[in-house]
RNA sequence: CGGGGCGUAGCGCAGCUUGGUAGCGCGCUUGGUUCGGGACCAAGAGGCCGCAGGUUCGAAUCCUGUCGCCCCGACCA
């Protein structure tokens, strides 16, 4: 490819929208632009890196036995009704009416076509397992589109689905699947790290895992355990139990005048308290159950778990003002667990057992307890961890102490087990001669995600630095002048070795000055620039520089080719 | 969904308060001089001032509506 011919319009200026340096990058390099919110547009050399990495997936899944097809991007309603999930996506799915009013969304994932697929062609246990997958366009309708392609309304992803006879199958699958991703974040040459994490809204049993780029512009926390290999989500992070040190108290809790003390903070500081000494009391409503839920004064909760264990279908919140109200008679504030309405349930965070002496709301205006003593002086019907975790904390698997990191959500493997085929129906007869439902996996890449996580990790102050398995090209010709007949002759030589041995090459044959040549090679990140000019040519050597380092050695011309050659042999190895 | 901000040349912006025929830098075109890290000089091209309505002799500027985009927030009692 010729630099003069494609169109790769850099940009000197950082167009004003962009926020995150991917961003930024991808639009000044000249390999996307918008077309709308959370829309874009792949240029020529963006389409290449994107290809580039979904060849990588495609190669690991066909590894593992992978099978590609291509699952339609509109979806008829009818088939989201019949795992309840038309009602239950809410506003990310875009939805859509046909001439005939039929209904239908634009695929924000295809567990139901998939499985619409293999109910229809799939009757014996001896055509499974089956692993389908597509690389395609996915659509959401995201609340807030940003960071340019990391949270776009429509994303490529890289989607596989499983069907195994039973549980053991899965688990196969499942690894088979954590264990392509390992190798596909590794041969794109990202830092990651798969860490535990919630179910979320795809349902299922069993085990998840995501992996994340770490990343400061990641908009997922994690947290990970320096001692041992224990990563997960702060979603899902298990939080162990802190005793408490002192002996309960023994004296009845008392009522005391608080007067315009409504969060933790000012409580504490009026009552001469630590914040781990009050009891946090929030009041959730699901729709049409309500929750008092209790955490200590200085744990946030975690409404994940909130709601995984309380029951995902409850659409749980915290309560508006009205239904505190409604609830207890006072204003959000004072809200605390003694005396409640009998059919108030009171759940609590595993901590909440264990405080000896503790503060909380009266429920009713301006005033809080103390001497409070929990299950003594108010009831918990359910206890279990529902608290998020914070850094520092011990490791829940060794005890080390936690440290926390900022990713990016690049991949999920995720066991989904029967929901979808229980629902849809897509069974299979086994040895027995006996009907079972198929039992699913579903392992997802976002594809251009990935393109902008490798830009958050891989650039400096001048642009791009590609690793050579995912860069648009691997080597730029930079022939230093034009004029100079020597200097493009041998440039263009080069340039056509390089080619004819399968190097991917392009030649910057534009009539720039060099400078301007430089600061965009540097700018779009090709990992190799061979630059030609008169005066190394004379000793019959070009220079040869490292992108990512800035190392530069002079190679004599006849030797370039396998010098190059070498290097990116190299890099491709895994 | 709530709040704030912005739409003026391909990109980045000024002009708007105080209405009077639209400007700067980069980029683009042509010519010349330059030529190893975003050159210089000269001459050009390029805008329905997001869209619609209103006020006015006259609107980028004031008013109303609308669309688009960006940012922040979404209640921890």
């Amino acid at each position: 490819m010729r630099v003069s011919q494609v169109l790769n319009p850099t940009l000197r200026e950082v167009p004003a929208e962009a926020e995150v340096v991917s961003q930024k990058l991808m639009l000044r390099a000249g390999l996307i632009r918008k077309a709308g919110a959370g829309v874009y547009t792949y240029l020529p050399l963006g389409l290449r890196i994107l290809k580039k990495i979904e060849q990588i997936v495609r190669e690991e899944m066909d590894a593992k036995g992978g099978q590609e097809v291509l699952l339609p991007i509109i979806q008829p309603a009818e088939l989201w009704r019949e795992t309840g999930r038309w009602d239950v996506y809410g506003p990310e799915m875009f939805r859509l009416v046909d001439r005939h009013e039929r209904e239908f969304c634009l695929g924000p994932t295809h567990e139901e076509i998939v499985t619409d697929l293999v109910r229809g062609e799939v009757r014996s246990y001896k055509q499974l397992p089956l692993l389908l997958y597509q690389i395609q366009n996915k659509y959401r309708d995201e609340r807030r589109p940003r960071f340019g392609l990391m949270r776009g309304r429509e994303f490529v992803m890289k989607d596989l689905y499983s069907f195994d006879i039973d549980e053991a199958g899965l688990n196969v699958s499942y690894k088979k699947m954590y264990d392509a991703y390992t190798r596909i974040f590794t041969r794109c040459g990202l830092t990651f790290r798969p860490v535990e994490a919630d179910a979320g809204a795809i349902g299922g049993s069993g085990g998840t895992h995501e992996f994340m780029v770490l990343a400061e512009s990641g908009e997922a926390a994690v947290v990970y355990c320096p001692e041992c290999d224990y990563a997960a989500n702060v979603e899902k992070a298990e939080c162990r139990p802190q005793p408490m040190e002192s002996d309960p108290v023994t004296e009845n809790y008392s009522l005391v005048e608080t007067p315009q003390m409504k969060t933790i903070e000012q409580v504490s500081d009026f009552l001469g308290l630590k914040q781990h000494e009050l009891v946090k009391s929030l009041l959730y409503q699901g729709d049409d159950q309500i929750f008092l839920v209790l955490v200590r004064g200085d744990r946030e909760i975690n409404e994940i778990k909130l709601n995984n264990m309380l029951g995902p279908f409850l659409n749980l919140q915290l309560a508006e003002p009205e239904v505190v109200r409604q609830t207890l008679g006072c204003e959000p504030g004072f809200v605390g667990p003694i005396n409640v309405p009998g059919n108030l349930k009171v759940v609590a965070d595993l901590e909440v057992p264990l405080m000896k002496k503790a503060a909380c709301g009266a429920n009713q205006a301006e005033h809080h307890y103390f001497n409070v003593l929990p299950e003594r002086d108010f009831r918990i019907d359910q206890v279990f961890d529902l608290r998020m975790i914070v850094a520092g904390e011990k490791c829940p698997k060794c005890g080390g102490e936690l440290k926390e990191a900022r990713g990016i959500e690049v991949g999920q493997v995720f066991k989904l087990g029967t929901k979808y085929s229980k629902a849809l129906n897509a069974n299979f007869v086994d040895e027995n001669g006996q009907e079972k439902p198929c039992v699913m996996g579903c392992y997802g890449v976002g594809v251009s995600r990935t393109m902008a996580a490798a830009i958050e990790q891989n650039n400096d102050k001048d642009g791009i630095i590609w690793p050579i398995p995912i860069a648009p090209y691997q080597v730029i010709v930079v022939p230093v002048s034009m004029k100079d007949k020597q200097v493009v002759e041998t440039a263009e030589k080069i340039y056509e070795e390089l080619r004819q041995t399968g190097v991917e090459v392009i030649i910057d044959d534009r009539d720039e000055r060099p400078g301007v040549k430089f600061k965009d090679a540097d700018l779009v990140g090709y990992p190799l620039r061979v630059t030609i000019g008169s005066k190394t040519l004379a000793q019959g050597q070009v220079e040869l520089r490292l992108r990512k380092s800035g190392e530069m050695e002079l190679v004599n011309v006849e030797e370039l080719t396998s010098r190059v050659k070498g290097i990116i042999a190299d890099a491709l190895k895994y």
